[in-house]
DNA sequence: TATTGTTATACTCTATAACTATA
DNA sequence: TATAGTTATAGAGTATAACAATA
């Protein structure tokens, strides 16, 4: 045998994990100087893309519980990246928009990140990355559908 | 744009995680009614694989700190899974040993993650899947070398 | 009655420092 | 002194129940 884990390394699940974990140290580490942990700086960059979005839809998009998200949000506040503002039209919400301090933040948290993962795949071709991309969104399809029939 | 969270989709990291949650998910509902998490259910394997192994060693390939494992240990020794033995030649370290409950048990699940896995993966090719898995130790192993060089 | 946001709480996984017993 | 295993502790990330304000 090649390796000492060569039965687990049959599980695609077991390789995903180990690929996963060097890169989210990696992005722990690009974020941490600028004050932002991986969901704060996800949830950034989505209010960026989607200004007036309401928690409930963020935490949704995010797979995250609500209360979950609560703490994330007042980090973006506290820090001055994010604003609350309660819904004119539904008073029980929170529209959400990122400062200019904020956008300036997420922006340089997004390339370098996009930078760091150009490194990683730059042996790749953009039609084996766009596959790559494709087989991993299948999987996790496939993978939440499984999910969903085993709690019938 | 087609989503709402287009500029994260852009990042690999980002789509690997997302891809990741449910496959997770899944494997934890199929661990638990066999007294396994997943840290337990890895280091059972690679026991299986490697009668005799040290602590510190396992701790390696598992990618975790060695306090971290005792609590693993622990729990597949009080489930009767596993033995610890103290080693005649070196009297610090244990050598680990996998009991037939526990050959049987971690068998079971692995039979259970490779169908369910066989189950998200069964519209792509052998050639495929091998590919995706070659490319995922390779976006790891830059990634991994990324961090280190990062710390210099 | 249902929904948005919130509080409180707990569990898993992970990370670090310091201890013990051996080497 | 160095290493194997351990203890204690702390921090992320995640999950559920229950509440107040509003619909």
């Amino acid at each position: 045998m090649k390796h000492l884990d060569s039965r687990l390394r049959q599980l695609t699940g077991y390789r995903m994990r180990r690929a996963m974990l060097p890169v989210l140290a990696r992005v722990n580490d690009i974020l941490a100087p600028l004050g932002l942990r991986r969901p704060t700086f996800s949830a950034l960059i989505i209010i960026g893309e989607n200004p007036g979005m309401q928690q409930v839809k963020l935490a949704e998009l995010l797979a995250m519980e609500k209360p979950n998200l609560v703490q994330v949000i007042d980090d973006l506040e506290a820090a001055g990246f994010v604003e609350r503002r309660r819904c004119a039209e539904d008073r029980r919400a929170n529209a959400l928009f990122v400062t200019d301090l904020g956008e300036r933040i997420g922006e340089s948290g997004l390339a370098k990140i996009v930078e760091f993962e150009a490194q990683c795949m730059s042996e790749f071709s953009a039609q084996e990355i766009e596959t790559f991309q494709r087989m991993l969104d299948r999987v996790g399809q496939n993978a939440r559908q499984s999910v969903a029939e085993s709690k019938d």
